[in-house]
DNA sequence: AACCTGCCTTGATCCAGATCAACTGGAGCC
DNA sequence: GGCTCCAGTTGATCTGGATCAAGGCAGGTT
């Protein structure tokens, strides 16, 4: 369940069409869902929606990465999410952002209109469904990264952000063995630190850290390479099957 | 809307009933969801059920508090959630718990059998659509949590959880002045410890001090009074507004 | 070339909160 | 009364990570 059932060539992978339903019925939403779906892009750095303000329409990221982020008058910020390709963004019912919404990395949304959207959203329970899952996993993973923001060392935080980075890269481009990985951090040392509750500094150091011991290699300083999954897991604080999607 | 169209003597404040409906068919659903709805109590202290366990059933709480929790193996533990009544307790579409359920004083909760309730959740939008909306919430309040966590000090952790117990508290026995506000709390140090990602000695600590410096109130080590609730936002750092439902 | 500017690293010092430890005070119980 | 639990408080000390400060290095501009 929950294939696509038809290409989605131009949608990239947005999530919204990928759900098993009646084929009449489901062409009928598809057809409607296209004549309200536009995209936008952004350039790394660049603010799609500031917490408070108007947001009339909800997303999925096609391609690129964004944070949500939350602030303090007096500067600190906390990293609240991290949405990565297929990831949902915006609150059918809600038209007002919770959080500011920044592009990381170059960014294109697919984007609908928030009021056919939620019209859709009444008449078809499959696409609620499917929204409500896709909800109730990012609850599990805000929790879960609670016990690593409220519990764990600086070095256990940034080795679970590594694995989390690396199992969710690993998703994407499959064949890649759990044993040896590589990837870019996708993150500056400071985006690192507002999302692990560090500072820059913490974070660089323990990073360094972990090169001297073997357990991550890099080349300049953002390609990653994890040459044993299973010792930096081991790092994380997590027994050792532990789940944690970002 | 999302008033009780129909008196929900009987299930509390179970917030499955609270949406509004095509009167037959909502008919339907509550004639439905009478057969596969019963109660089930726990004493202080008991669990509810442990992470990795089965869970063959949804609930939501009628009377008393239950704690979300996780645990490392060394011990540390975490409170990821905390459900006071009308709360939702459970996830459709997933039979195994992901975190440790505690009953933190006697509970009870009006829960409904897994494999009907979700059944009707694939028939029924409304209800789906509330579901959406209530974990849409809590998904919010693991976010601004997040916050809390990571970038706050041992005094606005304590400040931000006293707010949000007596906010909560207000909303439930209407009346009470925001200015003025007693309430019991239903934490042990040691809980509102985990809850807040320190230990119980600093928590005793900051409330000391707090108490010390006129913000709060005590008798006994239970009952709070908040003589003026201005004083004690202003210690959490929040800007002045600031939402944060618990 | 020389000079930014943004991102990162490394060192020295400080301090908020953890840790270890002793003690208080109320509730239940013989 | 004396006892044993808890749950909470308070004190003394330690320490992980914050803070303050000084470079390093790659890419872009003039």
């Amino acid at each position: 369940m929950n294939a696509p059932v038809f290409s989605s060539r131009d949608c990239g992978t947005c999530p919204i069409r990928h759900r098993a339903v009646c084929a009449r019925c489901e062409q009928e939403e598809l057809e409607y869902l296209e004549t309200i779906k536009y995209y936008r892009t952004y350039e790394a750095g660049q603010p799609v929606v500031w917490a408070g303000d108007q947001l009339d329409f909800v997303a999925s990221v096609v391609v690129g990465i964004a944070s949500l982020t939350q602030t303090m008058e007096d500067g600190r910020t906390q990293m609240v999410g991290l949405l990565l390709p297929s990831d949902f963004l915006g609150r059918p019912g809600r038209a007002v952002a919770s959080f500011n919404v920044t592009a990381i990395s170059d960014l294109t949304l697919c984007c609908f209109r928030r009021k056919p959207f939620e019209q859709l959203l009444r008449s078809s329970p499959t696409i609620g469904q499917r929204l409500l899952e896709m909800t109730l996993d990012e609850l599990d993973a805000a929790r879960e990264w609670m016990l690593v923001l409220g519990r764990k060392t600086a070095r256990e935080k940034i080795a679970s952000l590594l694995a989390i980075i690396a199992r969710r890269n690993a998703q994407l481009h499959l064949g890649q063995t759990p044993e040896e990985t590589t990837f870019i951090l996708p993150l500056t040392r400071e985006a690192m630190a507002d999302y692990l509750g560090l500072t820059l500094e913490t974070v660089s150091r323990q990073i360094s850290a972990l090169k001297k011991e073997g357990i991550v290699e890099l080349e300049g300083n953002r390609r990653i390479l994890i040459p044993d999954f299973g010792r930096l897991l081991a790092e994380t604080g997590d027994d050792a099957d532990g789940g944690m999607p970002a």
